[in-house]
DNA sequence: TTAGGGTTAG
């Protein structure tokens, strides 16, 4: 049988048994009753696992959680697991578990959450198929479970049918309806259930602002936010995410400030730390984001990987490269996006022989693999310093070894390079053989190349390419016939510009907002 | 111990 029929089998039958499972037989704590099966081996199997989840404070726990009952034990180590990097391994414990233990409702609770965090369907319908006849079924976190399994994996349209014939609903069914059709975009939809809800929570509206906010609607999302009878740390992380999202920096730092004024900010999490760091990022507010980091220090909160990397991109787009160094360098944790901020933010500012050699280092500890964001970090320091073999080497093979697949990004980067270090040959064939259809800013670069090289040919060729042709466009190819003295094409050029009233678009910079706006962290 | 907020490119 293939995965997709298996998958078709076992939700058929995910589908039958909710519609014939009734009422729920609830069992829970009649589980306990095997203890007598647990002999001191696998008490030993359970501290070593412990003991590898929470290395240092793993004997601690397990003589907290463990003495009490072997199916609370095992369940506490599937929600580990669950909530682990390797969410998968609870299904290994629970197949285990279940020739020796019967598992009662949190342990299917647990396991739809593993499924859920490890985006596996099959998994779910499975579990959900064994709750069933078990008699947890129909026990509505079980359902939520399962409904939250079906969001996660994309898949809206199923989570409907799951929501529309559930037996009985709580809040947070609601909420994981609302959440999924907020993540595909259809706020409409998200409104609907939003509007049936009997008894909205601080989750369901902080569902809505967060929907509102990824589509774009940051003013709709306002008003949900001011509107909510409660609100709490996430729901105020939601808003000032919401304008670092819609690239409203300073609007997310007043909020901040509104939330210390309110006395929230002592409760702030890490994520309120990361928002504040994003919109400083986004501001270029160097020296506040010098503030938070300073906050961080004071506090001793910990760099997790989210507060590590959102310093390293402060530091880096703030044009302080070297202080982001410093903190990637005194990281513990350093995940993929670590890795990346700090390779992306070496080649931004020029640092392109160190970024590459970060790159190596990064293969040769074989920890993180590379994803496609690091190879547009690797391309760009290549195309910044013209490294033209070391840019083909990593274009043609390092990325194929990585099993990374090649996304527009890497080729605007590579026939920026190959253009601007004259090989416009060999960017131009890159760019009409490329498997996806090149944008503006692949063509760009090329026309980038031309200039450098004063290709007129080309360049004429290339700028009718361009779909979204913008002054900036015309003017280049001026200048470029100008550069090599064909001064009817540039009158040419200019007299089609102004019978179409194509505007030059007036340059722009950016400063530092002023102090007297500045984020003051409380000590 | 079901549900909402966070990092890296463009």
């Amino acid at each position: 049988m293939t995965e997709e029929e298996e998958y078709k089998k076992s939700q058929n039958e995910v589908e039958s048994c909710m519609r014939g499972s009734g009422k729920s037989r609830e069992m829970d704590g009649g589980g306990v009753k095997s203890n007598s099966v647990l002999g001191s081996g696998w008490n030993g199997l359970a501290l070593g696992i412990v003991s590898t989840l929470w290395p240092d404070e793993g004997v601690e726990q397990w003589n907290a959680v463990g003495k009490e009952s072997s199916l609370h034990l095992f369940n506490s180590l599937i929600f580990a697991y669950a909530s682990s990097r390797q969410p998968h391994l609870s299904f290994l414990l629970f197949a285990t578990q279940t020739s020796l233990l019967p598992p009662n409702r949190l342990t299917f609770q647990f396991l739809l959450k593993a499924s859920s965090k490890s985006k596996s369907l099959l998994q779910a319908s499975q579990i959900h198929c064994i709750s069933t006849k078990l008699g947890f079924g129909s026990h509505v976190f079980v359902q939520n479970g399962l409904l939250h399994c079906y969001i996660m994996c994309g898949l809206f349209k199923d989570a409907r049918r799951v929501f529309d014939v559930m037996p009985e609903r709580d809040v947070a069914s609601f909420n994981c309806m609302i959440h999924g059709y907020a993540e595909s975009g259809d706020m409409d939809s998200a409104s609907g259930v939003f509007r049936s809800a009997p008894s909205p929570n601080v989750v369901t509206w902080t569902a809505m602002v967060a929907g509102y906010a990824r589509r774009g609607d940051v003013h709709i999302a306002r008003r949900f936010f001011e509107e909510m009878p409660h609100r709490d740390v996430v729901s105020w992380n939601a808003m000032m995410s919401a304008y670092v999202q819609n690239r409203r920096p300073v609007v997310a730092l007043g909020l901040f400030r509104r939330m210390q004024l309110e006395n929230l900010a002592p409760s702030s999490t890490s994520t309120t730390i990361v928002g504040l760091l994003l919109a400083c990022t986004g501001a270029r507010a160097l020296d506040q984001g010098k503030w938070v980091h300073a906050y961080l220090n004071k506090k001793r909160i910990r760099l997790n990987s989210y507060l590590g990397s959102a310093l390293i991109d402060m530091y880096c787009k703030c044009g302080a490269a070297e202080l982001g160094f410093q903190v990637f360098a005194g990281l513990v944790e350093k995940n993929l996006g670590v890795w990346n901020a700090m390779i992306n933010g070496l080649a931004i500012n020029g640092y392109s022989e160190r970024a590459l050699e970060l790159f190596d280092e990064m293969r040769m500890g074989a920890t993180v693999l590379p994803d496609e964001v690091t190879f547009v970090g690797v391309f760009l320091a290549c195309s910044h310093a013209g490294f033209v073999e070391e840019g083909r080497r990593h274009f043609h093979c390092t990325v194929k070894e990585c099993g990374v697949r090649l996304v527009l990004e890497h080729y605007s980067c590579m026939v920026d390079l190959l253009a601007r270090c004259g090989f416009l040959k060999e960017a131009e064939d890159i760019v009409r053989c490329m498997p996806i259809r090149p944008d503006d800013v692949v063509w760009r670069a090329l026309l980038g190349g031309c200039m450098v090289h004063k290709d007129v040919e080309l360049a004429e060729r290339v700028v009718l390419e361009i779909d979204a042709r913008c002054s900036g466009d015309y003017v280049l190819l001026s200048n470029l016939y100008a550069s090599v003295e064909r001064w009817n094409e540039v009158e040419r050029v200019r007299r089609f510009m102004k019978d179409k009233r194509i505007e030059k678009t007036p340059g722009c910079s950016s400063v530092e907002i002023e102090s007297d706006s500045r984020v003051h962290l409380k000590r």
